[in-house]
DNA sequence: CTACATGCAAATGCTTTGCAACCTA
DNA sequence: TAGGTTGCAAAGCATTTGCATGTAG
């Protein structure tokens, strides 16, 4: 399937959108909609993981095992966290909810190179 | 502020929605605009917490120190995680990444007492 | 011919915004 | 009357869905 080679052509994270254009330098006619049906079955295949993270978009990654993510919060471009999977903090659940935990999911914020150049937000004098 | 004080009034962690509900009662000519635009207000005094968790759904806390959430992936019922902040994670980090870090959020996922009981899907045989 | 994947466009769900009416000082 | 706040409705955006067409076996 060509979304999946190019999912994992690049080890970025790209959103539907931005998908759906690489493909489509493939495969002029295919449609924003298939791409989101094919993103659907991929991942409930486990080919791929899709993000949900804080920032509302959806993100797609083509690597499935467990990892972590930073996201920057200016441009939200998200990269791996290179840090071991944190195996035992669930422990410290048990006995204190009332939940049956299922797993955990840490992501950490900062800003991406070219974003630490320019400031947070443009002048604005009030 | 009434909105403030319904989403104090209760320690779960309401969607907009929900608290309009809420409100309504108390003030039944307020709309759900100006519920958004308050929780926005108020977040930014740091009076309340925007969360924005992974079930694309926004989810408001009264709660307003860093603290962890754990969060049904049934019914979306999100209650606080007692686990104290980690706050030594994001040293691991530095320099192994060419972000500049901000921070981090750690999200649990379980399930709630009241979906624990039903099976996860409805039979569905295939 | 049947079954299923696709393009397209419309619908959905949550959130934000424009604007005129409103209240308060 | 000037400022900011509100209700209402419309817009916005990412995502999903319905349906008729297309393709493969």
């Amino acid at each position: 399937m060509v979304l999946l080679e190019e999912l994992r052509s690049k080890n970025n994270h790209p959103s539907a959108d931005e998908l759906y254009a690489r493909v489509r330098q493939r495969l002029p006619r295919i449609s924003l909609g298939t791409v989101y049906r094919n993103l659907e079955v991929l991942s409930q295949l486990c080919e791929i993981q899709k993000l949900e993270l804080s920032g509302s978009l959806k993100r797609y990654d083509g690597v499935c095992g467990k990892h972590y993510h930073i996201r920057c919060v200016q441009c939200n471009r998200v990269d791996d966290a290179p840090i071991a999977p944190l195996n035992q903090v669930e422990n410290e659940l048990y006995g204190t909810t009332v939940f049956e935990i299922i797993g955990h999911n840490l992501e950490f914020t900062g800003l991406c190179p070219d974003c630490t150049q320019k400031p947070k937000a443009p002048p604005a004098e009030i």
